[in-house]
DNA sequence: TAGTATACGACCAATTATGTCGGCGTTTCA
DNA sequence: TGAAACGCCGACATAATTGGTCGTATACTA
């Protein structure tokens, strides 16, 4: 219902903790997910999505595990979201694959992949560094502004 | 996965009908469903949420059905969404209510309600009398721009 | 070569979404 | 006054999606 998924959740949440410790190597997937709390399997099943889609680079071995593959600031949490999700869409039938073949009758779609757009705009807007900053409240960090204009 | 249900949309299309038809006194669950190949009785639930919600009046008995309780204009693809799927948000753990017990980690939901908020802006401003404007897009109604800031 | 890590597919469990059924109350109209 | 056409409601049943586990293979380091 218009909800991310805990995947989604969980990929936006180890990315943050990476662009948090720029200093860092990198770390594993288990060290990730112990420090949220989360099963530690489906995190690494959620990073290795984040390096396919090339978020992440991995390493094997001892002291080996994840980093992110560009600058905080240069990773959207689209992307994340894109990468673990697959392409979204606010609307059952889009009307770029095949369309409602039930219902041609759709015709709400239409206005409402508006809609998608700019809710996809938004989350291309954000960067993790984003939601990593926003770790320090009283810092206060510098103000993104994002704006979105919506045409129907 | 950040999409709408089937019964929002379902919804809508309904809402969208009604508007597309403010001559008739009222139009049956059945009406509509047949309208668009969807279930009738589905819809009939529906269409009752949304009366109960107040964007509806319905009528029983024979000709009854139901009708917009308000003019298109006056209402928003949000009020319908969150009338049938009930109060939207985009992280698993609001603040609002309990917050993630489980992890008090969850700082990524902080910047992500704004995203919310932007999004529900959104939905807001939209309402059934645009969706059911651009049913005749030769006439190439009026445009309706919708401006959202998002500051994180 | 032992230990620590990622990679990946198959699988199961939990949750949610979708749709159906049956009975009841209301209104209309013949 | 009673049958037909309708809305109202709760309980199911079924399907789809998500969330999470397991086992095994592979890669790298020391």
């Amino acid at each position: 219902m218009l909800k991310l998924t805990k995947k989604a959740d969980y990929g936006l949440m180890a990315l943050k903790y990476l662009a948090e410790r720029p200093e860092t190597v990198a770390l594993s997937a288990k060290d990730i997910a112990d420090a949220y709390g989360i099963p530690a399997q489906l995190l690494a099943k959620i990073l290795q999505q984040l390096t396919r889609a090339g978020l992440l680079r991995s390493h094997a071995g001892m002291n080996g595990g994840y980093a992110l593959s560009r600058e905080a600031r240069e990773i959207s949490a689209y992307e994340v979201i894109h990468a673990i999700d697959g392409p979204f869409f606010i609307t059952s039938c889009t009307k770029g694959a095949k369309g409602c073949e039930l219902t041609p009758s759709c015709t709400i779609k239409e206005p409402l992949a508006r809609v998608n757009d700019t809710i996809a705009g938004v989350l291309k807007s954000i960067s993790i560094q984003d939601l990593a900053e926003h770790e320090h409240p009283h810092g206060r960090g510098h103000e993104v502004k994002a704006l979105v204009s919506l045409t129907l």
